[in-house]
RNA sequence: GCGCGGUUAGCUCAGCGGUAGAGCACUACAAUGACACUGUAGGGGUCGUAGGUUCAAAUCCUAUACCGCGCACCA
């Protein structure tokens, strides 16, 4: 390598690299006998979707797993691909269509769906395209979509399976009805918004005593048209003798009956409840116990029909709300209309309040929910934080059937065929089981002219469900052996975030144990083994980071500024496990300042000496003189095995932003501003400033290959994290051969460094801390005195023999640590500036400029917080409570503790004492 | 109403029994053969509040306040 930019330049490494890697098909999921295998399937991103910075989180953590995985050996494999995420895309497709000002209706079905299809040629990878500027190392090869023809016949397979084990049916059910999208929605996809209102209170006049009236409470006046009865509670005395007698309804006039059901609360409002069964669900069941009938007063998009009266027909339902209580109002029937705010659903996706709705809709009885809690209860299946546990089960305890059917056009049709001329409104639950009246089936039935297909489409999460084992060929048997199932199926670790625990994960387990592996122990039969639960990323205010906000970064412009190795670096230091994440830009930018230092260090290693063997460990190992080795030696390789072993445990517990951590401060505190620092005064050439002992070829040596093994050591470690700069770097400092990847290398040197050169010296590590500490009181005492840091300054020291043979075996270093021209042992201490350190008392050499008052009183603050520290440890050690509680190694560290202090004190007061 | 998180330096967050840490920001110094995407030093916190357990509590327990999230909801 010759010309060296002196800062890391991202784009072309990574543009290189990347292809590089594709090149020599890295990624690609193969099953190799005899080793361990770690497969991941992606959480399928929306066709429709760009890049997020939660993507970019999510995603990130994925590649951290499987190249780590790599590294260790494993067979692994990530298998990417694309939802097609039908109410979503289908929006997007008709707001785009609308631009041209033209609705589905015009095109009809067929066209309609043509158009989102060649909608997504155009624009469906785009996402995935960006998942490689992340470095995402996916197999594209098996990029997979949920309508991918393969994918569908095994979501209609499973229907029809369902089906046929009767956990399938079609029902007249309430259900959330989203009036902008025109389809059903299931429980998880509406979600719960506070609503400022009105409740009013509204009269209804008692038909056979006129001018007595019973009152009720409304948030909705314009269903009165839908009402059909007047709750009360059987027990509540003040109705007992109305229970049986009608009333008049206002709107839409007409005679309802008063009747008694314990679903009234007696104490809201005046204890009386309009019951309307087309619209509210309580009122539903209500009307069910009481066989009432549905008067549905609303139209599907949300106006008020014919049944509503003629003067509010037509209307939308907000403004008929205000319209009926109008017409309340001049009818003399509104008693009052107070603010009011209540919760109401709104549609997840179109944000408008959802309607309850009587419809048929299909139901789905799910499969294996006790096995399903029994995983998790049993730690088959682990969840990361373990807190997740609690909610998965709680919702599994009281689960609901699930509404799989959707009245749109883009998704998997319902394989399902209603014989022509059959009344689809009366078919009863034995009907659905008889084969003249209904067909389902993989293939449609053989005389497709005398049946009608069901319109509607299945619930996109009942196509994703399947996806840990339909992306990898099932249920067709030579593609699932093409595709490695038996091998990579249970997947290690799905990475998801908590918001659809419901949705998918939750139902993924219930797929897989239902299909997969049937026969064999559970533990083969789930979908994954470990489940990690991102943090949602929020803007700097806590807000979601959301598109209509415009509050999320765009992920590709980070990148761009700095590096995809920056952003992952940045982006996984700030997210700790299982907590949100707020944004900060500052982060990444850290992380490109890392990936910035890594790159010059790496670059002062090949300014410092010629390039030794570094082809594998071994060869480093062999270049070392393990006998030389110096206190800064031995430390830092303690150092270096210490975070391998940190960072294995930290994969284990799935700890990344403590990896992370970890990795930054060993590489810039102990390796950059320690180790590197202090080899200078080893590599390079005696200069003027400093004391000319002749350099130690055999010390240069060591130091070069201990650089050598730290690098190579950390790029492994950090490859997971950064990829690209690790990939260059590795080949820059000649540890891989051309052709070869860091990925082929294992993470690990701990057992070769046992196996050749045995054990380090723990004691040696502990001198280079007091050196440190003792480096740095010098360097404050001459900030103290504005003097540079620059080594200009002589020091003497009054040190013991001990104290001394630590300090000059690493004289030079230290030296160049304090930043001083030389340390001279003197006898006693000299009159000036001095700091009483570990390895002895330090004096600057400025006796002339120093005015002894001043020094006085500075030595004398800093003695006063040394008796303070003095007293109380000793108050610690006098109670007697603690001398026989703690334990011992405790109460040995604070003998020790308060033995130096008073040394110290003693000195400084000699100190004062001689100025 | 039930459940789950959070409350630590100006900001964003680690720490989760042995006398407070990081990054950023701030102050001062440093144009040096790796790096100004840098180096050196410094200021800044009675760890939400109140009790309790313990020789010892930011850390464990109990209450409580505030912020956030989820589930269930009364019209």
């Amino acid at each position: 390598m010759s010309e060296i930019p002196k800062s890391y330049e991202p784009r072309d490494v990574e543009k290189r690299w990347y292809a590089a890697w594709l090149e020599a098909g890295c990624f690609k999921g193969r099953a190799q006998p005899g080793r361990e295998h770690y497969s991941i399937v992606i959480p399928p991103p929306n066709v429709t979707g760009v890049l997020t910075m939660g993507h970019v989180l999510n995603n990130t953590l994925q590649d951290i797993l499987i190249r780590r995985a790599r590294l260790e050996g494993k067979s692994a494999v990530w298998v990417p691909g694309t939802d097609h995420a039908g109410i979503a895309t289908q929006t997007v497709v008709e707001r785009e269509l609308r631009k041209q000002k033209v609705h589905r209706r015009d095109l009809g079905r067929e066209k309609f769906v043509e158009k989102v299809w060649s909608w997504r040629e155009e624009k469906g990878g785009i996402i995935l395209e960006q998942l490689r500027r992340l470095g995402a190392s996916c197999d594209w090869d098996r990029t997979q979509f949920t309508m991918d023809p393969h994918y569908s016949r095994a979501v209609l397979g499973v229907f029809v399976d369902l089906f046929r084990k009767g956990n399938i049916y079609r029902g007249k059910r309430m259900v959330n009805w989203c009036p902008a999208s025109l389809t059903a929605l299931s429980d998880e996809e509406v979600i719960m918004k506070p609503q400022k209102g009105f409740l009013y209170k509204v009269r209804y006049e008692l038909v056979d005593r006129p001018g007595e009236f019973i009152q009720v409470a409304t948030t909705r006046p314009e269903t009165i048209p839908g009402d059909v009865a007047i709750a009360v509670h059987p027990d509540d005395p003040r109705y007992t003798a109305l229970i049986g007698t009608k009333v008049w309804r206002p709107l839409v006039r007409a005679q309802i009956p008063i009747i008694a059901d314990s679903a009234v609360d007696k104490e809201f409002g005046a204890g009386s409840l309009k019951v309307t069964p087309a619209h509210d669900r309580v009122d539903f069941e209500i009307g069910q116990r009481h066989s009432l009938e549905v008067r549905d007063v609303l139209n599907p998009n949300g106006t008020l029909n014919d049944l509503a009266g003629p003067e509010l027909a037509g209307m939308d339902r907000f403004a008929g709300r205000k319209k009926s209580a109008e017409l309340l109002e001049a009818s003399g029937n509104l008693v009052a209309a107070e603010p009011y705010e209540n919760n109401i659903g709104y549609s997840e996706r179109a944000d408008v309040p959802i309607e309850p709705r009587l419809t048929w809709q299909w139901w789905l009885r799910y499969p294996r929910v006790e096995e399903a809690k029994q995983v998790v209860r049993d730690g088959v299946i682990r969840f990361h934080p373990d807190r997740w546990e609690k909610v998965y089960l709680h919702w599994l305890d009281s689960i609901q059937d699930w509404c799989i059917s959707r009245q749109l056009w883009w998704g998997h049709r319902i394989p399902v065929w209603y014989r022509k001329g059959i009344e689809r409104e009366t078919l009863t639950e034995a009907d659905l089981r008889d084969p003249a009246k209904l067909h389902v089936s993989l293939d449609g039935p053989p005389d497709p002219e005398n049946w009608e297909q069901e319109e509607d489409v299945l619930d996109t999460w009942a196509s994703s469900w399947l996806w840990p084992f339909a992306t990898m060929g099932w249920p067709d048997e030579t593609a699932m052996r093409e595709q490695n199932l038996a091998t990579f199926y249970p997947t290690s670790t799905l990475v998801t975030g908590p918001d659809i625990i419901f949705f998918w994960v939750a139902r993924m387990i219930m797929a897989g144990l239902e299909y997969m592996n049937p026969g064999e122990p559970i533990e083969q039969r789930v979908p994954f083994r470990n489940v990690y639960f991102t943090g949602i990323i929020r803007d700097g205010q806590g807000r979601k980071m959301s598109k209509s906000l415009g509050n999320s970064p765009d992920p590709l412009d980070l990148i761009d500024k700095f590096g995809a190795d920056g952003l992952r670096f940045g982006i996984i230091s700030i997210a700790p496990q299982g907590q949100d994440i707020r944004f900060q830009e500052d982060r990444i930018e850290a992380g490109r300042n890392f990936c910035n230092k890594l790159w010059n260090a790496s670059r002062f290693r090949q300014m410092s000496g010629p390039m030794g063997d570094n082809s594998s460990v071994d060869a480093i190992l062999s270049r070392l003189e393990p006998a030389k080795f110096d206190a800064d030696d031995h430390a830092i390789l303690l150092g270096l095995l210490r975070l391998e072993s940190e960072i294995t445990d930290a994969f284990a517990k799935f700890e990344f932003s403590g990896a992370v951590q970890k990795l930054y401060t060993f590489f810039w505190s102990d390796f950059c501003d320690w180790y590197v620092e202090v080899s200078k005064s080893k590599l390079q050439p005696p200069s003027s400033s400093d004391s000319g002992a002749p350099r130690d070829e055999s010390l240069k040596g060591n130091c070069l290959a201990i650089q050598d093994l730290v690098l190579r050591q950390v790029l492994l470690l950090l490859h997971p994290f950064t990829p690209f700069i690790t990939e260059e770097l590795w080949h820059g400092l000649g540890y891989g051969a051309e052709g070869t990847f860091i990925q082929d290398q294992s993470p690990g040197f701990a057992k070769e460094f046992e196996a050749r050169i045995g054990s380090l010296d723990a004691a040696a590590a502990a001198q280079v801390e007091q050196l440190k500490a003792s480096s740095n009181q010098v360097r404050a005492l001459k900030a103290e005195y504005n003097l540079a840091s620059k080594r200009d300054v002589k020091l003497s020291l009054t040190a013991t023999d001990a104290q001394w043979a630590i300090l000059s075996s690493s004289l030079a270093g230290f030296t160049r640590m304090a930043g001083a021209a030389e340390v001279i042992r003197t006898p006693e201490p000299q009159p000036g500036p001095s700091i009483v350190t570990a390895l002895g008392t330090f004096t600057l050499d400025l006796a002339s400029q120093v005015d002894p008052a001043a020094e006085k009183q500075r030595l004398a603050k800093e003695l006063e917080k040394v008796r303070g520290h003095i007293a109380g440890t000793e108050a610690r050690l006098a109670n007697k409570a603690f001398t026989d509680k703690a334990p011992p190694a405790v109460i040995d560290g604070a003998k020790k503790q308060l033995a130096d202090l008073r040394d110290k004190a003693a000195e400084m007061e000699r100190l004062i004492a001689a100025l």
